[in-house]
DNA sequence: TTCTCATTTCGTCAAATATCGAAATGACAT
DNA sequence: ATGTCATTTCGATATTTGACGAAATGAGAA
């Protein structure tokens, strides 16, 4: 078995190499958070905000957990100590900037049950369902 | 004046997020090196690595010095130290693939001398300049 | 000046990526 | 079992990226 650690922190430097994955990292940092959550601090689409987290899990830096109708993901704690020393390097690195300590600031006042109901994409969802019988 | 550290990581993790960026890094980090070097190592094609050479240049972690014919380049030794404590730990952490593994080893009898003039695409070279005339 | 040759730039192509809206999923409440 | 709702998956599209060969560049040699 060949050793491929190149693979491995490809696959990480990747996850991280894109501004709105260094944001939900950023946040994430502070606290677990549901993906209506992210959305909302983002303000992207739910699918695109799903797609970013899937490639952060693939990368092994997040984890989730449910919690009723809600999906929490945090940073996985049980990263290998290298990884996480160059996470926590590159964090800190982004705490200093502008926009990543905005998110911080409204992350903390974020309020799921405030946030999710109001998408509004309930009506269409009800018609395609319908159309199905 | 808004700070942008997302946009300074973004760029140098996004110059680190590929296999044979990380390569070139890595071997830097033994000696400097010609481009035709490089391109030996790595098998690629010259215009290839040049583009890679730039990104990394672009971000800031590599260099260049003209020595006659030669453009040697070098891992940048002016890193800020937040940026060279992460790429240390990267290359770090690839110096156990078996790929870099050998690419080292290959790296330390490479002779520039040898190896340059074996490219073979001279012919055509003298052709088109002729046909500007 | 003119030639040579290492390197860069340009144009193109295929593959990968970021994004969206629509539809599917699946757990909880009714 | 049915409906609701947060989330994921799917399909389409626009952009970016990695690769190449051909041509341009530019410094040193002749």
């Amino acid at each position: 078995m060949r050793k491929q650690e190149i693979k491995t922190i490809n696959k990480v430097l990747s996850a991280l190499a894109e501004q709105n994955r260094l944001r939900i990292m950023a946040a994430l940092r502070l606290r677990k958070m549901a993906v209506c959550e992210i959305r909302e601090l983002l303000k992207l689409s739910f699918s695109t905000v799903s797609k970013h987290l899937s490639i952060l899990k693939e990368a092994g830096l997040i984890d989730f957990e449910k919690e009723g109708k809600w999906v929490n993901y945090e940073i996985n704690q049980d990263l290998p100590s290298e990884i996480k020393k160059i996470l926590d390097q590159v964090l800190s690195f982004v705490s200093q900037d502008e926009q990543i300590k905005e998110d911080l600031k409204v992350a903390r006042f974020l309020d799921r049950n405030k946030i999710c109901p109001l998408t509004g994409v309930t009506s269409k969802l009800k018609i395609s369902r319908r159309n199905k019988l």
